[in-house]
DNA sequence: CGTTGAATTGATAACTCTCAAGCAAGGTGG
DNA sequence: CCACCTTGCTTGAGAGTTATCAATTCAACG
């Protein structure tokens, strides 16, 4: 049995949770689901509506949105591809899901993937442990927003988006200067790490006064000196 | 075949993981695990150890704490009877898990008990439920460490307390005053919402001071006006 | 070249932390 | 039985960090 067309190109077949299935199951599950092209601000799931969907991101970038009643806002979760997006056995969902960059999703109604976590016990077990690494990455963060001044915050923000950039660029010189593209504004920064637009952009060019990094223009971000943003990311 | 002893007469039979086993089950489960007393204080777990146990937690209330290199803490979540501790396919434990109170657990060596995650895949898909609703609390706390005042964050932490005091004492009447204690000091009151001693503290009398709460001494708290009680959690 | 949204910069104020002292309750030992 | 010590809680004064409010600059784009 051939592969379905979208699945046998699919950019994140081995790292999403169908790197569990076999091509024929793989193909059984590919029935029930469909792929989704976003634009970049537009939201896949609205917290408090039904939690219709779940599925795997293939391209782009996702935030999951908590806010309170009065409007204030924190970004509780970036996705990125291959990872899973939303709540299976939840009738609500509980965070707003929305596009970063242009994304493109593989989509499943939640009912029917429930049962195909049923027949595919090894998708469920992966479901499992990536979950169990989501909370705890969820947690440290709580500290993190807690017990952090705004310098470590907006240091260590930047060393996780430069390995993330890393690893996917160029490793060039391990210790040289690297330069990549935020995916976020100042302002979903700010929403990330608990601050304000202002004090996040004031960190950053204070960095940038230090040497530590350089701001070549647009979104773009220079490590300089990565110990020395290592040091500020754990010290206040 | 009748039930192990210890099992039998089991507080939580009917809401730890357990609950998903027959009795003939549990008994298998039950040869490969054991229980531990706990004194106020004592650690099951240190962060950057092996994970080497996981289980249920029977009585009392254990606290999971995130610390950084420099000796800041937060606790990252708090473990009533019923829930489940440590996490199964994870070789380092990530956080220091410790009594709050005496304590009884139920412990099972990790690997062991991932095997008895394959045989039980009712078990299984519990954990799973249990590991996504403690993501969504963990996330619905990291809005609240970020952007919610000192004041709404005591207000929101003492409604938390009543309720889960509220649901296993009388209920008497709804919109009466409660009173219970509370198992934490002001200090892991502060660990837990991210703030300082002498904040809580300040709030506190505040709010006793506004007459929505009173203070009867101990760790006893009366919730006296449970709507301003709310209105306080909600808005700065 | 004007418009728009984002980023930067400045001045000020508010909130929470830090440091310090005093107080209450409970346990210990003389 | 009472001084004494420990532990946890409260209260005060002052400092520091970050938020808020307000202008300005910058970059992209029609």
């Amino acid at each position: 049995m051939e592969l379905a067309e979208p699945c046998a190109h699919c950019a994140v077949r081995d790292r999403a949770l169908c790197s569990t299935l076999s091509d024929d199951e793989l193909a059984q599950l590919n029935a029930i689901g469909h792929r989704r092209e976003m634009e970049r601000g537009e939201t896949l799931l609205w917290a408090g509506d039904d939690s219709v969907v779940c599925g795997n991101l293939i391209s782009g970038v996702l935030k999951l949105v908590a806010a309170s009643a009065d409007g204030r806002e924190q970004i509780v979760g970036l996705v990125y591809p291959g990872d899973f997006v939303g709540q299976p056995y939840v009738e609500k969902a509980e965070f707003t899901v929305t596009a970063l960059t242009e994304a493109e999703v593989c989509l499943f109604p939640r009912a029917p993937f429930e049962r195909a976590l049923d027949d595919h016990h090894a998708m469920e077990r992966l479901l499992l442990q990536r979950t169990l690494q989501a909370l705890n990455t969820a947690r440290g963060r709580m500290l993190s927003l807690a017990r952090s001044s705004a310098q470590e915050k907006v240091a260590g923000f930047l060393l996780d988006m430069a390995e993330r950039a890393g690893t996917s660029a160029c490793r060039a010189v391990p210790d040289g200067p690297l330069t990549f593209d935020l995916p976020l504004t100042r302002g979903q920064i700010a929403d990330v790490l608990g601050l304000t637009i202002e004090t996040v952009s004031r960190q950053m060019t204070r960095l940038k006064v230090a040497g530590v990094i350089a701001l070549p223009g647009g979104r773009a971000v220079t490590i300089c000196d990565r110990d020395a943003l290592q040091a500020r990311a754990e010290a206040a």
